[in-house]
DNA sequence: GCCGACTGACTGACTGTTCAGTCTATGGAG
DNA sequence: CTCCATAGACTGAACAGTCAGTCAGTCGGC
């Protein structure tokens, strides 16, 4: 089918043109969106002949699935590169919700955002993308949930459910990287880490940082105009 | 451009075909995908020819995001009729769970749940479509405050502040959805309704419910063996 | 006869994929 | 070193299918 699969002889030099698709793919889908994208658009971008990543993938499919498997590990990967080099479980958390609702960071790894949305629509209608998806959401978790334990056993934190917390938590930031993806109003980027963190505070018992203090010092603590519900 | 628009003389008899079309083609959005949407697709559906879906809409990017603002319509006045039948904060919020994390009511209305990531990826892209999302957010966060607010001045809770409250219950509910949409392991209907509801009832003072007592009585209270955080 | 709903047949543009063949590098034989 | 063969990267041009949108015209009611 494809021309060349992964597969390398030796040493790990992993095709650079080959990279570069992948690349340009994740872009164009962030840019235009799953279907928008073109193989045409993906050549154009690495100077080839369309001809070319068909060459290299055998289809379209391969190709934009391919991006999209390919933008989750990069995610992944910065992910853990964060951690390795961030002590503490509130700096941790802290980069933990840069990484996920950061409002535009392009040339950064999480920035690719409309890409999640077409990551999901798509994980939703194709089993194999959802396998995927799934595998993500599972390191994701477990990434959460690794901060919290090490703070437990290290005694910064109280004895709490980690896995509990990361589900949760994940969830959380789903919902937020939507707004703030969507250029939403009133949940923007610094609304987001307030959110997130303040949650964090107090699930996990850490002390209050300048996300709650800000909302209640900031905010009128009582209902405002907020139309009856029943209406 | 497009043979009538919505205004009709009298009576509000509203075009029957008109609406046919615009439900079918929300129920297709949301099998096949947005883009993957012909317009061939809706008339079969609507047992008419291709000619007069275009003869109605005018333009096949009319139809769709005509049919995504319908939907979310939809999902509003659902939500107002149940609220209308629904005394207490409680049921109220229970209510507005399932209304949005139901697991698969196709002939429901909140049931739509791949339309979701359609209306969001196109949201992302498309300013028109991104006003109409916001509008929507905008009613269900005043939805929501809404149901909280009545609580409060009936003091069947203490004061707190609603469109806070709102903003981040919304939030969460988004995140949940998605996971049973995408129809994860372990967020299935059931914990997405235990995670909702223990956070209101912490947020708004509400008494543990079963979903607290369930989750406390089940799981350990201790992380289990969810790997470090630096791998 | 008029008008609006409606259609079948058509088209023009787009685009994924194929294919035959070019160009370059490599490497072994002479 | 030169020559040829082989392989792999790469391309231009064509092909084939798909689809949104057009149009001339039909049909039925008033």
């Amino acid at each position: 089918m494809a021309g060349r699969g992964a597969e390398q002889s030796a040493g790990e030099i992993v095709d650079q043109r080959r990279d570069q698709m992948l690349v340009a793919a994740a872009e164009l889908i962030t840019e235009r969106g799953f279907s928008e994208t073109r193989i045409a658009d993906v050549a154009r971008r690495v100077g080839a002949s369309p001809a070319l990543v068909i060459y290299y993938f055998g289809t379209k499919d391969e190709l934009l699935t391919g991006a999209l498997r390919y933008s989750e590990e990069k995610f992944y990967v910065a992910c853990n590169e964060m951690l390795a080099n961030t002590p503490g479980v509130r700096e941790r958390l802290e980069q933990l919700v840069r990484l996920t609702c950061v409002p535009d960071g392009n040339d950064q790894v999480g920035g690719a955002w409309g890409l999640w949305f077409d990551l999901w629509a798509q994980a939703f209608r194709h089993p194999l993308v959802a396998k995927d998806r799934l595998e993500l959401e599972k390191r994701w978790r477990s990434t959460i949930a690794g901060v919290v334990a090490d703070a437990v056993t290290s005694k910064e934190i109280p004895q709490v459910d980690a896995d509990d917390f990361a589900v949760t938590w994940a969830v959380l930031l789903d919902g937020l990287s939507i707004q703030v993806a969507l250029a939403d109003p009133i949940v923007d980027a610094e609304r987001a880490y307030d959110i997130a963190m303040r949650f964090a505070e107090q699930a996990l018992g850490l002390p209050m940082g300048r996300a709650a203090r800000r909302r209640s010092g900031t905010r009128k603590p009582t209902a405002k105009k907020s139309r009856s519900g029943r209406p």
